[in-house]
DNA sequence: GCCGTTTTCGGCCCGACTGTTTTCAGTCG
C-alpha cells in the first residue's frame, strides 16, 4: 500500500491530463494539471479532508475532479484514471521524462509502432522505424535517442528531498519497532548531495533477524533483492533502493564513517590510517595485531587519526581532508543563523498565497526579513507576473501593508538575450531588491552565454543573479558559460550569487559555492517559494551552502536587518 | 473540467523554439 500524499495525488491528475492531451481533447487536460498544481500546493493533507464539497474549496478543483480525489484518498486510484490508461497501455509517466518526448509523440508511437517502453523506443529508434512515420525524419530520432542516453543517466537517482522524504518514513518506522537500538541514514543522503542514488541505512538491534524481517516488510517494499545476516536490500514502489545494515554497538562509529564519506574521503582517510600503522575498516580502527582502538564514535576514530571529524556534508575529497589535519575546517553556516529568504512569489504573480501570508510564516520560521520577488512579464511566458509599468503600482500596495518581518520589494527579472534586464532602469531604481535570472535561451555558446550574464551585471540595480547555472536537477543540465570569469564580475559589482534551494534546483550547488566562495563572492539563499508550505524549503539551501563550506560571513541570509540595510545600501553606490 | 463584475454558457496564457514543413504541430516554460 502506497502512502497517499498531495503529490501522489497530483500525479495522477497530471497523468490524467496527459492522456486526455493525447486524445486531443482541448481544455481539460488544462483543468487537471491546474487542480494537481494546486493539489501538490495544498498546505494541508489533501487525503484527510473526506467532504467533497471541502475539496471544492481546492482552487481548481471541481464537482467532477473533487470526486477523484476522494477516490483516490480510498482507494490510492480512480475508475476514470484506470479506464483511460487502459486505452494506451504505454510507460507515460517514464517516456514523458525524455526531452522533446511529449503526449502527442507518445500517442503515435503507440499507435503506429506499439511502442510501450522506453526499451520499444530505442529499439525503435536504432532500427530506424520512427524516421519512416509522418512528421519524424532522422534528426527527430537523433534527439530521441539522445533524449534516452540523458534519461538512463539521470533516472537511477532521486532528488534530495523525494530521498530525505522516504528515509524519514522508513527511519520513523524502524525507530517505533522494539528491536532498534540506534538507526540513521549515512551515504549520500547524510552527505545532503543533491541527488540520491540509494539510502543507506544502518541499525543496532537488538534483535538482528526480526529486524531484517520488518525492514524486508515495510508498507512500500516492492521487490526484495536480497536479504541476509547483516545486509538486506529493498526497492521501493518509487524505484528507490534501501540497504539496511546491522551493526554491533561498538562499530557504530566506524560504520557510520564508513558508509558516509564518499569513496575519494575515505580512500585518503584510510590512507592516513595505515600510515600510521592501522587499519581502518567499517568494523573500526585496528592495530596491526588487530587490536580495535577505536569506533563506538566518529569522533573517536577521527582522532585518532589525529584529525577534527569534518561534517558529512564536506566529506567528498572537497580538501575537508587536509583542513581536518591541519585543524583549519570552517565553521559552517546553521539553519540556526538564517534570519531571511531572498526568494519568493505570491498572488501578485504565479504564487498560491499573499505577501502577508508570506511574512506571517517567516515570522514563525525566526524571520527578520523577506525579499518578494515576482516575475515580471517581459520575457518569461508564465501565467501572472508584474508588467514593468506596474511596478510602482505594485511597490505601493505592498507597502501599504504592515508585515510581522521587514518586507523588501523586488522583482525577479529575465536576463534577455542580449544582456539586457527586461525592465528599465527608473522601475528597477524604485525597487528594494532585484533578482536576475536567466529563463530563456539556454542553448548559447558558452562566449555569448557568458556574455549575456556579465552584461546583465553591469546595471547597477542588480543584487542577486538567481539560479546561476540553470539547471533543473535530473532534468536539465546547465547551460554553458564562464562560471569563473562570472564568479570575478559578481564579485567586483557586490552581486550575489543565489543559492536556490527549490528541490528542482539546488543551484547552486557545493561544488559550485566552493569555487565561488574562494573567488571572494557573497551568496544569498532563497527558496523559490510560491506557498508558504515551501518557504521550509530553505533547509536544502543550507544544506548546499555547507557542502560548498560557506560559513555565516558568506551568506548574507545570516545579516541583521540593518547590516542587510546598509549592504543594499551600498550596492547601490 | 472549471469558473464567474463575461455568472449557467463560453472562454480558458501564449510566445519561442525545433523540426518539420511551406504554414504547421508538438514541446517547453
Amino acid at each position: 500500500m502506497i502512502k497517499i500524499t498531495n503529490k501522489s495525488i497530483a500525479q495522477i491528475l497530471y497523468e490524467i491530463a496527459d492522456i486526455l492531451e493525447m486524445q486531443n481533447i482541448g481544455f481539460k487536460p488544462r483543468a487537471y494539471r491546474r487542480a494537481a498544481r494546486e493539489v501538490e500546493e495544498y498546505p494541508e493533507l489533501v487525503v484527510g479532508i473526506k467532504d467533497e464539497k471541502q475539496l471544492e474549496q481546492i482552487p481548481g478543483v471541481g464537482e467532477s475532479i473533487a470526486e477523484k480525489i476522494r477516490e483516490i484518498s480510498e482507494t490510492g486510484t480512480c475508475e476514470y484514471y484506470e479506464q483511460l490508461k487502459k486505452t494506451i497501455p504505454a510507460d507515460i509517466v517514464n517516456l514523458i521524462r525524455i526531452e522533446g518526448v511529449g503526449p502527442k509523440t507518445i500517442k503515435k508511437l503507440y499507435d503506429e509502432l506499439g511502442i510501450k517502453t522506453i526499451k520499444d523506443l530505442e529499439k525503435a529508434a536504432k532500427e530506424k522505424k520512427i524516421q519512416k512515420l509522418e512528421g519524424f525524419k532522422e534528426k527527430s530520432e537523433e534527439n530521441i535517442l539522445k533524449g534516452i542516453k540523458s534519461f538512463r543517466k539521470r533516472s537511477d537517482r532521486f532528488r534530495l528531498d523525494e530521498a530525505l522524504h522516504y528515509s524519514e518514513a522508513v527511519v520513523q518506522k524502524m525507530k517505533r519497532h522494539s528491536a532498534t537500538l540506534k538507526i540513521l541514514c549515512a551515504g549520500s543522503l547524510r552527505r545532503k548531495k543533491e541527488s540520491i542514488g540509494d539510502l543507506d541505512i544502518l541499525i543496532v538491534s537488538k534483535d538482528p533477524g526480526e529486524s531484517m524481517e520488518y525492514f524486508t516488510r515495510l508498507p512500500d517494499v516492492s521487490r526484495v533483492l536480497g536479504k541476509g545476516k547483516t545486509k538486506a536490500t529493498i526497492e521501493f514502489e518509487t524505484g528507490l533502493q534501501a540497504d539496511l545494515r546491522i551493526i554491533d554497538g561498538g562499530s557504530w562509529g566506524s560504520a557510520l564513517q564508513y558508509f558516509t564519506g564518499d569513496k575519494a574521503h575515505n580512500i585518503k582517510v584510510r590512507k592516513i590510517a595505515i600510515k600510521k600503522g592501522y587499519k581502518l575498516n567499517e568494523y573500526g580502527l585496528f592495530t596491526k595485531k588487530d587490536k580495535s582502538i577505536a569506533g563506538r564514535t566518529e569522533d573517536e576514530i577521527y582522532k585518532k587519526l589525529g584529525m577534527r571529524t569534518p561534517p558529512p556534508e564536506m566529506r567528498r575529497d572537497s580538501g575537508e581532508v587536509e583542513a581536518a589535519q591541519r585543524g583549519t575546517l570552517p565553521k559552517l553556516v546553521s539553519i540556526k543563523d538564517i534570519r531571511g529568504d531572498f526568494h519568493m512569489h505570491t498572488t501578485f504573480s504565479d504564487g498560491i498565497n499573499t505577501v502577508e501570508e508570506m511574512a506571517e510564516t517567516a515570522w514563525r520560521l525566526g524571520y527578520k526579513y523577506v525579499a518578494i520577488t515576482e516575475h515580471n512579464t517581459e520575457g518569461l511566458e508564465v501565467a501572472g507576473g508584474i508588467d514593468s509599468k506596474d511596478t510602482p503600482k505594485y511597490v505601493d500596495e505592498v507597502k501599504s501593508k504592515k508585515y510581522k518581518v521587514h518586507v523588501l520589494v523586488g522583482l525577479e527579472v529575465n536576463v534577455a538575450k542580449d544582456g539586457s534586464l527586461t525592465v528599465p532602469d527608473k522601475f528597477l531604481k524604485i525597487l528594494d531588491f532585484v533578482v536576475i535570472g536567466v529563463h530563456s535561451h539556454f542553448r548559447m555558446t558558452e562566449s555569448d552565454m557568458t556574455k549575456r550574464i556579465l552584461t546583465a551585471f553591469e546595471n547597477p540595480y542588480v543584487n542577486v543573479f538567481a539560479h546561476p547555472t540553470g539547471r533543473l536537477l535530473l532534468k536539465r543540465d546547465e547551460y554553458d558559460f564562464d562560471f569563473e570569469a562570472v564568479c570575478k564580475k559578481a564579485r567586483e559589482k557586490n552581486i550575489c550569487l543565489e543559492l536556490n534551494a527549490h528541490p528542482e534546483r539546488l543551484d547552486l550547488d557545493g561544488e559550485h559555492s566552493q569555487l565561488a566562495k574562494s573567488l571572494g563572492c557573497k551568496f544569498a539563499i532563497g527558496t523559490d517559494s510560491h506557498s508558504t508550505t515551501q518557504l521550509e524549503n530553505i533547509k536544502y539551501g543550507v544544506y548546499m551552502a555547507r557542502r560548498g563550506w560557506l560559513e555565516k560571513r558568506n551568506v548574507i541570509n545570516t545579516m541583521q536587518y540593518n547590516e542587510l540595510a546598509k549592504f543594499l545600501k551600498d550596492r547601490e553606490q
